[in-house]
DNA sequence: TCAAAAATATGAGATATCTCATATTATTCT
DNA sequence: AGAATAATATGAGATATCTCATATTTTTGA
């Protein structure tokens, strides 16, 4: 981790100002940190000291269950915050946050500025509405998860990342991230393969018939 | 659904007052609004037009997927918020709550209250808690489901819903709820029984053997 | 009070998904 | 460059969970 100073920190500041956010002036108290990509942000258990809020760069929310098994909850991206629970809720157990590429964020000290950001409606209403669609995804997430099988959440979770109709996310992640085994993700796609959806290519996967794909993937829609 | 007026309004406006958890004289333009034990509070798909808050009984959040499966996505007790979406979000698509028992709530008009509650730093730091530990829930609920079999999942929900050792939740509910098939459920609870951490009494099944049950929940916690 | 509807129950076969074992590449580190 | 590590790949058997069919009991509503 790196944290930017001097002139550096103040062209991000500038390029990226978040005064908007705050009644406040919390740009006095801001820190810049930069992460490389697979560094942890925050490590799973820890408390942090900070609130961050992404600038540049993306990264994972993973927490470790007792058995081993290891779920990636939901990735994260610019615009988002990281460590607001530990701002609300005395007693929480954190999560891992890792880095997916090189991050900046910005990252203001909470026993700085805590109080005042619980006092901040201007804040607080944009951090309501940020975990109010956190929550609200989550839900969605986990009922669909429930009610239907890899297929469907597979061919939507390609459309999704999918690039230019090229997918190449790595299983290991993706494996992580819709909660099945290393071993059930590549029949799946070998069976998308079969039946002409997907075509392999190397280690990258083309999109020949999208509209299968939208097909299963619509499924999961009720909204 | 009933609306409390005069006397009636005025005596449960008294008792439970939230006058404290806002900066703005709320109270003038609650309702009190009773529903009946299986009504919609509010109906899936369509939108809110107030902010409630449940002042006694309970209920539950369902969602309807498209191949006919439904999701209880959780329940909902007294001090929860309900329709915090609507009023957060232009676009959302409105989840069904119907009420578990006979439930009292207050409904706070969103079209002449929804700027003030926005503006107000007490009511949405207040907001903002919910909604994080809503966020935690579902997201650790999720990964849970994931990475566990109904057996564990099922040791946690008997425990946690068990009144002086006897469980007697509805398969029905449970199922939408673990987001199983129903004869899937009955069969984990029959090897319960096998094993002797359950026995069945008519329709009711007394714990006994609680470590057992508590060993299999256990593995949920990481925290 | 009786018929209809809802909830409980059980069997049997299908399928979605997991575990484990083992090879073959890539990638990383020294 | 070469060894170590991580990621990809595939087979085979196990198990968790689902679907469907059907019967019984309880609850609900006219």
């Amino acid at each position: 981790m790196e944290t930017y100073k001097d002139e550096k920190k103040q062209q991000y500041m500038r390029k990226y100002s978040i005064a908007h956010l705050f009644s406040f002036p919390v740009e006095e108290f801001i820190e810049v940190h930069q992460y490389e990509r697979d560094e942890w942000i925050i490590q799973e258990g820890t408390r942090s000291n900070f609130l961050f809020y992404v600038i540049e760069g993306k990264g994972k929310i993973y927490v470790t269950h007792q058995n081993g098994k290891v779920s990636l909850i939901n990735f994260i991206n610019t615009h988002d915050y990281i460590g607001e629970m530990e701002l609300l809720n005395e007693v929480y157990y954190t999560k891992g946050i890792q880095a997916l590429t090189k991050t900046i964020c910005f990252a203001i000290p909470i026993h700085h500025c805590g109080t005042q950001l619980l006092e901040d409606a201007k804040f607080l209403r944009e951090l309501t509405k940020f975990l109010s669609i956190k929550a609200t995804i989550m839900a969605t997430r986990y009922s669909q998860s429930l009610a239907f099988p890899l297929e469907n959440r597979l061919a939507d979770f390609i459309l999704q990342t999918a690039d230019e109709g090229i997918y190449k996310e790595r299983h290991i992640t993706v494996c992580d991230y819709l909660g099945v085994s290393y071993r059930h993700l590549l029949h799946v796609l070998t069976q998308f393969c079969d039946k002409g959806y997907l075509q392999k290519r190397g280690r990258h996967y083309q999109i020949t018939r999208p509209q299968s794909l939208y097909n299963l993937a619509g499924m999961l829609k009720n909204m």
